[in-house]
DNA sequence: TTCACTATTTGATATAGGTCAAAGGAAAGC
DNA sequence: GCTTTCCTTTGACCTATATCAAATAGTGAA
């Protein structure tokens, strides 16, 4: 993405830190304001808008069949969605680490019930906003509606290839794919939350991670 | 989505016709119309921007490693993007039929070189819009930023449902979503097309239709 | 109608990764 | 420090779907 740069080099300057570096922080004024170039006055009314919320590991924010009424930013911590599979297995549907807004898209949007659960996996520092003030910011601003289409484009871009990766490639290039989308998170979260993400059982990861026998690059 | 029930009705309108029909015809003005509230001088300028264009059966719109410079809405037809494997095999990615948007998504926004073909599968209507106009008329309307941001978001939990549908069903089970997601595609495109959009060979999805001795749903 | 070509179906066999079962490890509560 | 619980690894076996090969059915051109 083209603000992708800026991002890494937020966080960089944000922290003094290697950008890949276990744990990052990202404000959300700075996370906007090099999206979209919004005025001072923008960026505190948007801000205002959001709320700060402190939660801890394996907290859920959301159930499943609730509407999910508020889109998260994640200013630290790490979360995801997962849903339930008839037999009562947990599937990871996606993670969401540091600088990236959060939320069971199509119950926020559609205000409908949430297919799925979102919890954090670690302790984590939040900013939330409702749909109603979202949608406000959405009318008031055209800058804001851009924000919104951008980081929109953003997050199909990604699902499509996880989508490539998923349907076309071994498990173990499956995997490969998940250290770039997500370099932090093969030692932030347990194996099992890793290996339902990547639509494979949590014992064949941990034969992909020890490396062994397979033929597959 | 909120304005699936629209679309629907529209198409039925305009060809008087059930929507499950084989052929649809969806003009762009109704289309548009009918996601976001656009003023008549503002449909009247916006659609001024778009270039009708007739393409044929089997006619590629973009080759892998152009950048694609136009986004197309597909006035009537049907259209795929597919990307080569490296032992040569075509990899349908995704389907564009009657009344949306079709593109290389990613090169058409960022500008890079495609990852993918598109190519159209009937003689086809479609409408083209550069990017230099598409940014024009979002810079220039409020509601064109809107109507980016609400088509992103439908395509976003369109993607969302094939990839679940694709990391966790049995290739029967993916056959049956596909019905739903695109009804009239299984009798008008190639079936080697459509199994290797469901990430499956096409002697599997010739079993499937003969629904034969599978114990799956 | 026939030819040439392409798309689809069918059959036989192979394999990546799943399932089931159990044993180690690590970590959290007391 | 000990105990309980959860997380990860390992092994043996199985199954859905791929692969390879060939037969059959459609389709368009002349």
């Amino acid at each position: 993405m083209m603000y992708q740069g800026y991002l890494e080099k937020i966080a960089f300057n944000c922290l003094h830190l290697n950008p890949k570096a276990e744990k990052l922080y990202m404000s959300l004024q700075d996370f906007l304001r090099n999206i979209v170039p919004f005025t001072s006055e923008e960026l505190t009314d948007i801000t205002a808008h959001f709320e700060r919320e402190i939660v801890s590991k394996n907290q859920t924010l959301v159930k499943e069949n609730q509407v999910c009424t508020k889109l998260f930013f994640v200013e630290k911590g790490v979360g995801r969605s997962y849903y339930l599979k008839e037999d009562g297995k947990e599937v990871t549907q996606w993670f969401f680490i540091e600088g990236k807004f959060m939320s069971s898209i199509e119950s926020f949007f559609q205000q409908t019930p949430s297919l799925y659960y979102l919890e954090m996996l670690e302790d984590s520092v939040l900013y939330s906003i409702t749909r109603e003030n979202l949608d406000l910011l959405f009318a008031r601003y055209h800058n804001m509606e851009k924000l919104g289409r951008l980081l929109s484009t953003e997050m199909l871009t990604r699902v499509v290839n996880k989508l490539n990766a998923v349907q076309f490639q071994t498990a173990k290039q499956r995997y490969d794919y998940m250290l770039t989308e997500f370099p932090s998170i093969s030692s932030r979260v347990p194996l099992g939350s890793i290996a339902s993400y990547l639509g494979m059982t949590q014992e064949t990861l941990s034969r992909i991670r020890r490396g062994g026998t397979s033929r597959n690059s």
